[in-house]
DNA sequence: AATAAATCAGTAAAATTATACCGATAATGT
DNA sequence: ACATTATCGGTATAATTTTACTGATTTATT
């Protein structure tokens, strides 16, 4: 098995090809084929790049027939990660950090959160949903015998980049921030923002155009 | 003028260098400069492509000195189109959409949600922090009467294609959807899928890739 | 059995995005 | 005043990502 090189925004789709094919496994029997045409048409996305996508991951495309949605859906969660589950510790037991701590739908995406941490004495200690919140200072101590790799961030602005580098200290691999900041981080080092900054700016950016294009060329 | 052509990932830059400018507003006085260097330093991003960046929205750098922090983080709002407040409806006034109602810190970015939708009874004409919440039913009325041209998608998965339809006959150009599908639009019409599974799969991927490499090569 | 239709998968081309390089310019120090 | 330094901004190059094309493969049809 050859490991092909898959680009950070064919990554990003596959969750969504995942989502599809559940909600196809829902629908209709297990013994379906799909093929990556007709999935192009369902998430309104190029055919070539949906055939590329899938073939990157998956080789049991057939001519004619496409891909069992089954043995591809499980292809997908092997390449998400979603098939071994992956375990994360959260610091910042805030609104949204409690938030995360219980919702249940990342289950469905292979993620657990162990354990959440948080500096406010007053929220440590206390489980809410059978997770425990430990102070901050714990912290080392407890990755180093939990092993997990990923680190979930929702704490203030201003203690992000600490608490950034003490999972980085305590060898955090992954970073996912909900911190409005841009984090500095160490190459190796995986850090995702979660920034809701970013979407509006996509949005609001295209909308400035569009209200632009509309006024010019006259769009009724 | 000249317009020039601003890459989306570019596009999604921005609003991480106008929070880094607010937050050397708020620590120093208003008369500072800053370098592209200073600031891809700081972002660590790469110098170039902040210098590019910034001279696709402003020709205001000087050189040896750099940008007026102040005068840039205009521009910068300017472009992201915070300075002219952007309008939105919400449909679906759940546990999420409720929350994003009710989020304070939008304003900062320029976005105010006008009113909320939703075909609950229960939920409708009650009033959170003074929005209203109407009847689905009443969508394509008020929307007339708004004018509005961004839509917040926050309904479950089985009606998120159907809200979203709804939305594009009544003239919305740019929707932000929270809904875990990845809906279906039109040419012009921008959908920005705002979904967790994607990042995940980033985190996730990253996290196998970089065990895989500490195993193989010994990695301690 | 031969033909047609649908689809995969590999290679090539195009488009997009990021990076490197270099001359011009403004401030600073000599 | 002149050299030096930091920085901008444009052009050129490289890397990445997407799209197009083509041949091979499998099933269905005549």
């Amino acid at each position: 098995m050859k490991e092909k090189k898959i680009s950070k925004s064919a990554v990003q789709r596959m969750p969504l090809y995942l989502d599809y094919l559940r909600s196809l496994l829902i629908k209709a029997d297990v013994s379906q084929y799909i093929s990556a045409t007709a999935i192009s048409n369902a998430l309104n996305l190029g055919e070539v790049q949906v055939r590329k996508d899938l073939a990157s991951i998956s080789s049991l495309g057939k001519p004619k027939i496409g891909y069992s949605v089954l043995d591809l859906s499980r292809e997908l969660e092997d390449f998400l990660g979603y098939s071994n589950v992956n375990e994360a510790v959260l610091v910042g037991a805030g609104k949204l950090g409690k938030a995360l701590l219980n919702y249940q739908g990342f289950g469905q995406y292979g993620l657990r959160i162990l354990a959440a941490f948080d500096r406010d004495a007053k929220v440590v200690g206390k489980t809410s949903e059978g997770k425990i919140i430990y102070p901050i200072e714990k912290f080392p101590q407890i990755i180093k015998k939990l092993g997990v790799k990923m680190g979930i961030i929702t704490v203030p602005v201003q203690s992000a980049q600490s608490v950034c580098d003490l999972m980085i200290e305590n060898k955090i691999a992954a970073i996912w921030n909900f911190a409005n900041v841009s984090l500095k981080g160490r190459k190796g080092i995986l850090i995702h923002n979660e920034n809701m900054a970013v979407s509006l700016a996509v949005l609001s950016n295209h909308l400035r155009r569009y209200l632009d294009t509309n006024k010019k060329h006259g769009g009724k």
